[in-house]
DNA sequence: AATCGATTTAGAATTGGTCTATACTTTGCG
DNA sequence: CGCAAAGTATAGACCAATTCTAAATCGATT
């Protein structure tokens, strides 16, 4: 993706496009994939970036908001950051820690029972646990 | 549940139950919840009782391990474990960080896609994110 | 009672992430 | 321009959840 488009698309989505925000949007926009904060601040790093660590926390916290990433827990030792923002699945492998994505529209969902009193839906994750077949 | 059930249901599982696994084994298991280790700690506290930290970590680990409960990671920063062990799926209220169960017959999915190659599924997890209707 | 393996423990260490206070940029405006 | 106000970025201190370590304890067995 060009600098040019990712300015733009920081823009659409409310975000100054910043330098230190346009090499972050880089590394992890460039294609769909899962990246932790950790992985990010190595690809900066490697690719002689100078962002510190905060700015690249605040950064991925204001894109999730912004709706430009989206976060992932699976494994409560850290948060992965989706750059496929539109509504889909994951496969995950217990033993490697690869997330792989199920489009949306692959997996339905019958008979949603109804959502406790008073609340509203926000959002719908299907996780599937693989492991190397034995 | 009576002690001796407990005992009776760690043995079943391959768990030695020792006076401490006993007691945590006691505050989780008593009924269909979720709860996180510390809230688990403090229950036993202000039961009386002394089970280190360490203990109760090294304890919901060996559970998780042994199939008695089960771990669920909705929030990365931190687990809950889940005394029902069955699949099932849940309701996540981000507001309130409160889990629902969902229990698994009631959520039909079509059209799983194939998985990974050399794989196999080791579980399916369902989760619903909900806030409170505006 | 001495022994051995498993378990428990307190506290130190680690980790992922947030906060704070300071410094730097950018923008708007006289 | 020239400078204030607002918005960002940064290093490093801090925090909370969890894991690790090394020593103490327990329990069954000789």
């Amino acid at each position: 993706m060009s600098p040019t488009d990712i300015h733009r698309k920081l823009r659409d989505c409310g975000v100054l496009p910043t330098s230190q925000r346009v090499e972050i949007a880089q590394v992890l926009l460039d294609r769909p994939q899962h990246l932790s904060a950790d992985q990010i601040i190595d690809r900066l790093q490697r690719n002689g970036s100078r962002v510190s660590k905060a700015t690249v926390y605040n950064t991925l916290k204001l894109f999730g908001e912004m709706g430009l990433v989206k976060e992932i827990n699976v494994d409560a030792t850290r948060k992965y950051y989706d750059s496929t923002t539109h509504a889909h699945h994951h496969f995950y492998h217990v033993e490697t820690g690869e997330l792989t994505d199920i489009p949306a529209d692959k997996v339905g969902i019958m008979n949603l029972p109804p959502l406790p009193r008073g609340t509203e839906q926000a959002g719908i994750e299907v996780l599937i646990r693989v492991r190397d077949r034995k």
